[in-house]
DNA sequence: GTCTATAAGGTGATAGAC
DNA sequence: GTCTATCACCTTATAGAC
């Protein structure tokens, strides 16, 4: 919540820098103790605590703790949704489904497992948290799936992918697969490239060895 | 607790019949609520009222919150495994990995998405749940992943899958691609035998249509 | 076995001083 | 902006009657 200006002040208006970076550092501290500990279990005094301030605090930046959960997924999501549609853009036109699943892939993998605890809390516990936070998180979701469902489509129509393959299935299986990695990859142990590029192998090809 | 026997009565000795079937009730309540809304937002009246007695009572049945989340893990868990190790020794000893791969999905697909309660809140809920709980379970986990380790690791020394796959990687792409179902598969409204068929065919060939 | 009553402690949220 | 103090409520768990 910026001033609302003071026009004949000589002083240039100060941004309220301080305010901003608290909220931060509370947005931060909130979207890592959902995301390990789930919603319910998370206290305002757990996230007041990492953030470094009291718990009333909290509401000078967020009208409730549901209010809380909502910022956290709203990032979260714009941030994937953002890093995949760009890194896509950068490709040339006449991209293979091959280079185009390959980018998206490693794009969503490293915002869940390496930028940041708003994503990956976003992916890990939507489905536990009040109807009415999800309700609120809906066109956002859709507009994420929007962009595989395109992406499918079109390489459907195109005949890189086979026509026995159910599309809205197969979306969902993709998202699983990519996102489960919450639950057990770690940036530290290996590197999300090599994550990456098995779940690309896996999709594009699977495991078996056979000639098709 | 069975009663400790009445070696001279005339009536054979009652099984608690009731008190197992409240048990049960009991259990199918926590496994049902706990899916749902998560361990920490799931309440002892929920659980109460689901299953049509006063949360005290539920003290007669386990010590503690936490013990009847162990109880619902437990059971979950040894269905997926017993269901998978059960359906896949029925196959000839000569079957293929397409069929193996095809039977073992099969079987934990129906036990996450159709079989009940118990497996899918253990799934779902797991990550967020105390620690405490997470340790007593991960021998029986340890369990289930062996078995798919063997599967795989005995289908790539026998050349049907690629050597460039890492099976470590693979196999939890694949438990990511299934266990995600929980999230978003309704068996009301398309039938998991379709669902379990793409998910072979994901694992088994990807989705792109080219000569290998 | 199941209940009512209650303890002991924590929760999200608000009021108001500074 | 941030704090201390506090409210009203709900939680897990126990005691003891029936």
């Amino acid at each position: 919540m910026p001033k609302t200006s003071a026009v004949l002040a000589k002083e240039p208006v100060r941004q309220p820098a301080k305010s901003a970076a608290t909220r931060r550092k509370i947005l931060d501290a909130a979207a890592r103790t959902f995301r390990d500990k789930g919603y319910a279990a998370t206290t305002l005094n757990d996230i007041a605590d990492a953030a470094e301030i009291r718990a009333a605090s909290l509401y000078y930046y967020f009208r409730s703790k549901e209010d809380l959960l909502d910022a956290v997924f709203g990032i979260g999501m714009q941030r994937v949704v953002d890093a995949v549609r760009q890194r896509s853009a950068a490709l040339p036109a006449n991209a293979t489904l091959a280079q185009r699943i390959q980018v998206a892939i490693e794009a969503h993998l490293e915002m869940l497992l390496q930028q940041g605890d708003y994503t990956s809390a976003n992916i890990r516990i939507f489905g536990q948290v009040p109807k009415s936070v999800q309700r609120k998180q809906l066109p956002l979701r859709e507009d994420y799936a929007e962009f595989w469902r395109e992406l499918l489509e079109k390489a459907q129509k195109a005949g890189e992918i086979r026509a026995e393959v159910d599309l809205g299935i197969m979306r969902m299986l993709i998202f699983g697969a990519l996102n489960w990695c919450t639950e057990w990859a770690d940036p530290k142990k290996g590197p999300v490239r090599e994550i990456a590029r098995q779940a690309t192998m896996l999709v594009l090809d699977g495991i078996a060895r056979r000639k098709k």
